[in-house]
DNA sequence: ATATCGATTATCT
DNA sequence: GATAATCGATATG
């Protein structure tokens, strides 16, 4: 594991010029970052979720462009923030060539640094291990510690050097990735699209222990 | 332990 | 007017 500075270093816009489901598998084990003044939050990605351009019943931009969905056909790179079911807002990073829509839904991150910060914003304390977990399983949870919003976040380069949101390399490296269908949709249910890191505890839902 | 349900609003039909 | 890439609370075994 590389020291603190070391990853202050954007991952490059080519990591993410390519295939939504090549992307996935690469995010996961790196570590997503926001600097807020001198407070630095840290979480290792531990799930993810591929939402293909074409072809893909599921993904927001399955109707063609829109107002709301225009990042997802812009540049690689940037940060889709959409807000559901009237309490949520969630995190994606576009991916593909500009024109060409294709993104990656932030689904679980497993907290590294800055905890007492994201408790704060989540409205709990954490105590034992299950209040760390539920701090940041969840796409929901994690937008929210993370201080996440449509109007702070939607179209940001994710990639600019002088983001205060960013994703970064420390050099941790996966053992084994697990694919499964993806959570929560309706439409193209059976798409094996969701990526976890096999055996990890900070995945969301019922858990993913061996 | 799992199941069901209400909250609350931007977006699209 | 219906829906949604969710969460947390409540009910029940």
């Amino acid at each position: 594991m590389k020291p603190p500075g070391a990853v202050r270093q954007p991952l490059p816009r080519i990591f993410f010029d390519v295939d939504p489901r090549r992307v996935s598998r690469a995010l996961l084990g790196k570590v997503l970052m926001r600097r807020e003044g001198k407070t630095l939050l840290a979480g290792r990605i531990v799930e993810v979720e591929a939402y293909l351009g074409a072809d893909d019943a599921a993904a927001h931009s399955a109707a063609g462009p829109t107002a709301r969905n225009a990042v997802l056909f812009g540049p690689p790179g940037h940060a889709y923030v959409y807000f559901i079911y009237g309490n949520h807002f969630c995190l994606n990073v576009s991916c593909l060539p500009d024109g060409v829509a294709g993104g990656i839904l932030f689904r679980a991150l497993e907290p590294l640094q800055g905890l007492e910060e994201m408790a704060q914003r989540r409205g709990i304390s954490i105590k034992g291990s299950r209040d760390l977990r539920s701090l940041t399983s969840g796409p929901g949870r994690l937008a929210e510690a993370f201080g996440i919003t449509r109007e702070r976040d939607n179209g940001k380069d994710l990639t600019a050097a002088s983001s205060d949101l960013w994703l970064a390399d420390d050099g941790f490296r996966v053992r084994r990735v697990q694919v499964t269908p993806r959570i929560g949709i309706n439409k193209a249910v059976e798409l094996p699209l969701r990526y976890i890191i096999a055996g990890n505890d900070f995945v969301s839902g019922r858990g993913n222990r061996q």
